[in-house]
DNA sequence: AAGGTAGATGAAAACGATTTTCACATCAAT
DNA sequence: ATTGATGTGAAAATCGTTTTCATCTACCTT
């Protein structure tokens, strides 16, 4: 039983998706910098604004790989579109969203996390997940209308 | 002040969105009869199965201004496709979804709506919405896989 | 019962996010 | 260094949904 952890260090943490490549570190680096939720597209836009090219399928592969892996969240916005946000630790959390400025707050959801369970007991389904979103106006954007990027 | 109340009935109910057409109403009966989450494709498909041809775009149209008109409340599915439900009241719920067969069932929602309620309050957000999907495996699917449509 | 017109329809094209393809590059074990 | 499995990316394909626009129609006004 020789051991055998990792030779290399990469610039933030190792990934922990199949190989560690250049991509996969950059993606997972500029999704842990965007402190909060960020689109695919948006991700890939700031990699090539910041000379660091990443193909967009891979930026859509390394994002999908990390939910997969539970490192990272996915809300939908209104259009349809997919959210990421890097999920440091191994909790489940619910976000209250404004749909102006995208700020992103987490909220306290102990009682709808009991509700989801005890729903999902009394109905028999096997395998229940669930998926909450609150969105709004935040108090800023309230305030001065029309200031989003 | 002459009272104008409308001439003419239409088969299941009048269509409360503007003018009152034959597709409108075919598409409404479809999703009244459907009885549960159906995707837009799936009733057009139908409607044309039935002989009732009408345009997709019009399916999408008037789903989209019935739930505008909160006569039909949408889901996303796992894809990001919208499904579609017939809302007969004007009361707000959710639905217990099985992803194999697409039954729904309808659940108790009172501590999530309170929950949400108290989250925006206390957040200062201003127009919060909420989303809340549960989903799973209902027992019938549960018991043979593979029996879906 | 016309006539006029804002509103509705639908076939086809446009859209936009995401996925797939596939030839080529690169990781990592030997 | 060799080598085979794995990852990459530009371009094309998917696919649900929206838009366009020429044509039609519901329905209000004469
Ligand atoms: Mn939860
Ligand atoms: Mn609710
Ligand atoms: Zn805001
Ligand atoms: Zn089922």
């Amino acid at each position: 039983m020789v051991s055998n952890r990792p030779r290399t260090t990469a610039p933030h943490d190792v990934v922990l998706i199949g190989r560690s490549t250049q991509q996969r570190a950059l993606v997972l680096g500029a999704l842990i910098v965007a402190e909060g939720f960020v689109s695919a597209q948006a991700l890939h836009k700031q990699l090539v604004g910041t000379g660091s090219s990443v193909g967009l399928s891979t930026v859509y592969r390394t994002l999908t790989a990390l939910a997969e892996a539970g490192r990272a969240d996915i809300v939908r916005d209104t259009n349809g579109e997919r959210l990421f946000r890097h999920r440091p630790g191994p909790d489940h959390r619910h976000y209250l969203l404004c749909t102006e400025c995208g700020l992103s707050l987490p909220v306290e959801s102990g009682p709808v996390e009991k509700w989801a369970e005890r729903v999902a007991r009394s109905s028999g389904f096997a395998n229940v997940r669930h998926v909450v979103e609150l969105s709004g106006i935040c108090p800023d954007c309230e305030r001065q209308p029309g200031q989003a990027t």
